[in-house]
DNA sequence: GTTCTAAATGCGAAAGATTCTCATTTCTAC
DNA sequence: GTAGAAATGAGAATCTTTCGCATTTAGAAC
């Protein structure tokens, strides 16, 4: 039940919030931006306003409900946060996107920021290339 | 002399192209954007149009005389080319910019590439943290 | 259940970064 | 030097995101 996830996270549970957060849990797409986020409630007959849904999204983000990406370099796009850190391997003529986690690589961030004498507070890690499916076409 | 490496890269020597890629060889700042380009271009004395910097970047970038990096999913900034590959790892306090090259990233990253069935054409990672002096100012 | 207040929303306006349009200028080859 | 293609400059346009403010709503107090 969302409003009490939205209780937990600290958030008033309004109706816009609610809205978004069971959109964000019951849709299969796992990155969307702000303006899919509005088009497909609009689509399923929610009204929600489209700065809200920035306004809303951005809280979730503050909250740890979801997590923000910048895919190469464009607008953000969120993805509800399953609790566990991935990075992402994405092609550059589909936009398919996958997930990964390497051990080996957290590991050396860790040490690198050590040895740069930096206190690691995040980290982004986007590998582009052409998937599977897309080399196959060509 | 600037006028053949842009020769080199294929692009005509151009004014402004001479004068965008002088000033990105002679000044101290590693990374800058688009706008700052513009304004230190300005300053200098010397008029180039704020549309043509962009332009001119972003063909520096297809030629490979530049790379373009996307810090904090903010606006893009550009760095000159010096032949070698590294990754950043910023402040989030202060802006300070330092990079590295860690070897054992890069051949996970190939891993993780070929492993997902993706042929690799870039991939850029950041490391967010607090630097040493920002860590002591509290 | 009604009332109150702070917080949240919705809308359109505004902002910032970047791209586009197109008339004018500049390279480069001949 | 001249012609033609490519590049430039200036401002308009676009896109994403945020802001301002009047209106509504959630949640606590009564």
């Amino acid at each position: 039940m969302e409003s009490n996830d939205l209780k937990k996270a600290g958030l008033k549970a309004t109706l816009p919030r609610i809205k978004i957060l069971k959109f964000l849990e019951e849709t299969d797409a796992r990155h969307m931006s702000a303006e899919e986020v509005y088009k497909a409630l609009l689509d399923s007959g929610e009204e929600v306003g489209l700065a809200t849904v920035y306004r809303v999204l951005t809280q979730f983000e503050a909250a740890g409900l979801v997590s923000r990406h910048h895919f190469e370099g464009d607008h953000s796009v969120f993805e509800l946060n399953d609790g566990e850190h991935h990075d992402h391997i994405l092609c550059v003529k589909c936009g398919r996107v996958d997930e990964f986690l390497d051990e080996v690589i957290e590991a050396r961030q860790h040490a690198i920021a050590k040895e740069y004498g930096y206190s690691i507070t995040d980290h982004s890690l986007y590998i582009y290339g052409v998937c599977t499916n897309c080399q196959k076409k060509g």
